[in-house]
RNA sequence: GCGGAUGUGGCGAAACUGGUAGACGCGCUAGAUUUAGGAUCUAGUGCCGCGAGGCGUGUGGGUUCGAUUCCCUCCAUCCGCACCA
């Protein structure tokens, strides 16, 4: 018996000599330009933690390699590459904790993520392999923010444009003749913009640009003494870590994605995405369309501006709220009210983000003593403050409409206020009631008006009389973009009477991440590359030199999407392509490639990669580097795998299942197989170890397939029968279908049930063997690989053509109808094919089944459906 | 609160345009072979019932000859957003 088990199939030698095999023949190497047609599928490149892989990690890249695979087969150029996000915050968190430098730490996490990658037999062209870390590639990142510095968003052109024809315009028209997307104050002429300055004019175009640097309301998170983005801040903590996040005003370096916000939107339309992500981006977005109205404030000469959806309720709106960061705030309070505002000020800012998140019930605000005039009831109403009113969003400043508005009547309630209904059946009793048509009352001149119909004649009321604008508000906030940390790209800026300016494209080779000897932030409390002894720049030398000897340099570096962001672009280059040095993509590469054909990843970076990939890509098509205007057509989510137990598969619980573990045990083919088995690709699903067991016995049916009964191998050339055919075809036609709409887990079992019926049949014919080989190889490439050699093929299986379907070995001269009484499953009959309707209900209604259903009596009709079913209604 | 996804045997799941619900696999039961089995093979396995039969895809309703599939109601779980005016 034992010996018998030798002749088993033996995944340890077998798995290891065609990983060797497709190495040492760069099988998957993909050459740019061939005579097939492209097809690019990517992965999500990892992060490579110290704690390596786990199970399931390579859900993703098994489904998206199983894919790869297929159009290949198929007769496709494929591009599949494979890289690492290698900088990021845990690398640098440990650099503290241990002095280890990052750099190091790093190094030894991709080589181990390596090792374990290669084993699973995933058909990477590594050849491309690109980390984010690497100076040669962070050059180029280095490059694109260079690129966004020196541009401007045009809103006239929808695009975004370079630098040089905003100045000309300034040049030729001033400022007014300019409608760009900016956070500038200053209004000129032609001839007062002729007149500033060098400084004077840097700094206005500052906030002009694409990448600009202002002074902006940031997360600030102690704990990790940097700044985060909105996307990296979780219920009020940071993602990584979960520390407090505060929030704090600074001068940060952003980047003008809000100037892009309608096009990541309508874009959505375009692309395969699944509609759970292109929700949370809308949402992410958050466009919403209404109106800016000025409210006149008594006695002084000075208006509030206030956001509305829903003008057409302004009749109900009893008073006015602002934030108590806006402006106005302090020059409208009246002497008596001053101490209480005062107080609730200094109240509202000492709260965290969590507490005012937490504390969402408990209505706070004061009274300013002034009043304003509703501009179209010409009402005298009172203006309050309050933080439910956010001052980043809209104007800072809403006119509360109770009647209508949940925390608006919170507020009326808790400060007597007053609540005028203004739709007809409102009932505000015990609530706001929100409803959104209906017909006006108490509204003046709008009453007995329809909400559609008075939206528009409020706004054109208040355009008319220069009282306000219709006006489309977003949610999305630009992307603060430095970070105070070290394991970071650095930002080719220096300073120059602390005016930024960028270093020249050709001397980026020399701007690299300075060693510094801690890895903390400098007792002054500046970032950490504040302990760089050589940062300053040398404009004569062009090189980085000592301190003192040059400009100061930003201190600041990348937040880790910065790399992210176009990497897809990179692995377009062959990996010794000589122009990799030369340009960030080339030109050919593009073009050849175009967009990421299938993209797979977690949901979990819908708001964050996701949407910032999307917007460099544009950024980088309104610029003409790339002809098209999406990153990814197709993306697919891939589910995450819990354990056994049903927690999240973390250190923490003890519960990690490493596939180095199951390689050893059970091999790559049965471990692929069994993650795809698992369930439908996107679904979150538990690890279950035992039914590995059930995949690892096939793949040795399948080499018993090709074997007798001393395990020889033993594949003869007779022709085939009628039955092998159609069991083959029956898998060839669902194993097709399922890798077409990426159903990678009911083709396992369309394998099985067609090793099942091939043993069942003793099949060893080459004609049915070779083609299912081809099938399979997807999945279990390497129990493929060493079958197709077997039978004698020098080549390897991945370039072999995938099989034709043949419907013709399906058509059964004899049908089994089941017949259904009432609609009930009763009993079948076997039918000639060839029957017409009338013979099927004839041959139905004399089974003697039908009789004792029938009880004599005659049936009330009866309906076939040919080829199907047959039902008898009594 | 808003938006989305998912609910099918003991378990993972399948059923693609409405047509034999539970394919395939795990587990379990019985048996064969074996010194032994955590190997292999055979048969069985949704629930209730001795049986005829009845019940059955989260709940309740509807459309249909026929519904896991289409429509409405409600419930549960998970994910995202959350004072966005």
């Amino acid at each position: 018996m034992r010996l018998l088990q030798n002749m088993e199939y033996d995944f340890r030698i077998i798995e290891e000599r065609w990983q060797h095999f497709w190495q040492a023949n760069q099988i998957f190497k993909a050459n740019n330009g061939a005579d097939l047609p492209p097809f690019y599928v990517l992965d999500m490149f990892p992060y490579p933690s110290g704690s390596g892989l786990h199970v399931g990690h390579p859900l993703g890249y098994i489904a998206s390699d199983i894919y790869a695979r297929f159009k290949r087969h198929q007769g496709f150029n494929v591009l599949h590459p494979m890289g690492y996000d290698s900088y990021g915050l845990p690398a640098e968190q440990y650099a503290i904790e241990t002095g280890q430098h990052p750099a190091v730490t790093t190094e030894t996490n991709i080589k181990r993520y390596r090792e374990q990658l290669d084993k699973i037999g995933l058909s990477f062209d590594w050849s491309r392999e690109v980390k984010t870390s690497d100076p040669i590639f962070y050059k180029w990142t280095q490059w694109i923010f260079i690129q966004l510095f020196h541009s401007w968003y045009n809103q006239d052109s929808d695009k975004a444009e370079a630098i040089s024809t905003l100045i000309k315009k300034f040049e030729q028209s001033g400022s007014a003749a300019v409608n760009a997307h900016h956070n500038s104050e200053a209004e000129f002429s032609a001839e007062e913009w002729n007149s500033f300055d060098k400084f004077t004019q840097r700094s206005i175009l500052l906030d002009y640009r694409l990448a600009y640097r202002a002074e902006t309301v940031v997360n600030w998170c102690p704990a990790l003494g940097t700044v985060l983005a909105n996307d990296e801040v979780i219920n009020g903590v940071s993602e990584r870590g979960g520390h407090p996040v505060e929030q704090k005003k600074m001068m940060q370096w952003s980047l003008r994605i809000r100037a892009y916000a309608e096009r990541l939107l309508n874009d959505l339309e375009s692309i395969e995405w699944t509609d759970s992500l292109k929700d949370i981006q809308r949402n992410w977005i958050g466009k919403s369309e209404g109106a800016e109205i000025d409210f006149k404030i008594v006695d002084t000469g000075d208006s509030v501006r206030v956001f509305t959806t829903r003008p057409d309720t302004i009749y109900g709106a009893t008073f006015i709220v602002l934030a108590p960061e806006h402006p106005v705030v302090n020059e409208i309070c009246t002497e008596d009210q001053k101490e209480e505002i005062e107080a609730y000020i200094q109240f509202a800012a000492g709260r965290s983000e969590r507490e005012r998140m937490a504390e969402v019930k408990d209505v706070t605000g004061a009274f300013t003593g002034a009043y304003a005039i509703n501009p179209i009831s010409k009402v005298k109403i009172p203006i309050w403050i309050s933080d439910y009113v956010l001052a980043g969003y809209g104007t800072g400043a809403v006119m509360a409409v109770p009647s209508g508005d949940q925390r608006d009547w919170d507020f009326a309630k808790k400060f007597n206020l007053e609540i005028i209904p203004v739709i007809k059946g409102q009932d505000v009793s015990n609530g706001a009631d929100d409803r959104k048509d209906g017909e006006l009352i108490n509204s003046g001149e709008l009453s007995g008006m329809t909400v559609k119909d008075a939206i528009p004649k409020v706004i054109d009321k208040i355009e008319a009389e220069n009282l306000g604008e219709k006006r489309i508000n977003y949610k999305l906030r630009d992307a603060v973009f430095s970070r105070q940390r070290y394991w970071g790209e650095p930002f080719p800026i220096y300073y120059k009477d602390d005016i930024p300016y960028t270093i020249d494209e050709d001397k980026l080779d020399e701007i690299k991440l300075p060693e510094i000897d801690n890895f903390k932030p400098t007792k002054q409390g500046e970032p950490p590359l504040g302990r760089a002894t050589h940062w300053n720049w040398n404009n004569e030398s062009g090189k980085v030199v000592e301190n003192g000897k040059g400009y100061p340099m930003d201190l600041n570096t990348m937040p880790g999407w910065a790399g992210s962001n176009w990497y897809f672009l990179r692995y377009m280059m062959e990996g010794n392509d000589p122009k990799r040095s030369d340009v960030f993509v080339s030109e050919e590469a593009v073009k050849y490639w175009r967009q990421i054909d299938l993209y797979m990843g977690g949901a979990e970076h819908a708001t964050g990669h996701l949407l910032y990939f999307r917007f460099i890509t544009k950024v980088l098509h309104d610029l003409g580097y790339i002809p098209f205007n999406e990153p990814a057509k197709k993306l697919i989510n891939q589910g995450m795998i819990q354990a056994e137990d049903g927690h999240k598969m973390s250190k923490r619980y003890g519960n990690v299942i490493n596939p180095d573990d199951v390689i050893a045990e059970f091999g790559a083919d049965a471990l692929r197989l069994h993650e795809m088995f698992l369930g439908p690709i996107e679904m979150h699903k538990p690890w279950n170890t035992k039914g590995i067991e059930g995949v690892s016995k096939f793949i040795r049916k399948l080499w018993r397939l090709y074997h007798d009964k001393n395990g020889s191998f033993s594949v003869k050339e007779e022709k085939a029968t009628k039955a092998e055919l159609k069991a083959l075809h029956k898998c060839i036609e669902k194993v097709t279908s399922d890798m077409e709409r990426s159903s990678f887990n009911t083709s396992v079992s369309a394998f099985m049930i067609a090793v099942n019926e091939l043993s069942e049949l003793n099949c060893k014919k080459r004609e049915i063997l070779e083609p299912l080989a081809i099938l399979v190889s997807c999945h279990a490439p390497h129990v493929a690989e060493e079958l197709w050699s077997l039978l004698g093929n020098k080549e390897s299986i991945s370039s072999a053509e995938w099989p034709n379907f043949n419907a013709e070995y399906l058509v059964d001269d004899q049908i089994t109808y089941p017949v259904s009484v009432n609609g009930k499953t009763r009993f079948s009959i076997e039918l000639n094919a060839e029957l017409s309707k009338a013979e099927i209900e004839q041959a139905a209604l004399a089974h003697e089944e039908a009789q004792k259903w029938l009880e004599g009596k005659a049936p009330k009709r009866v309906i076939v459906v040919p080829k199907r079913i047959v039902n008898i209604v009594v």
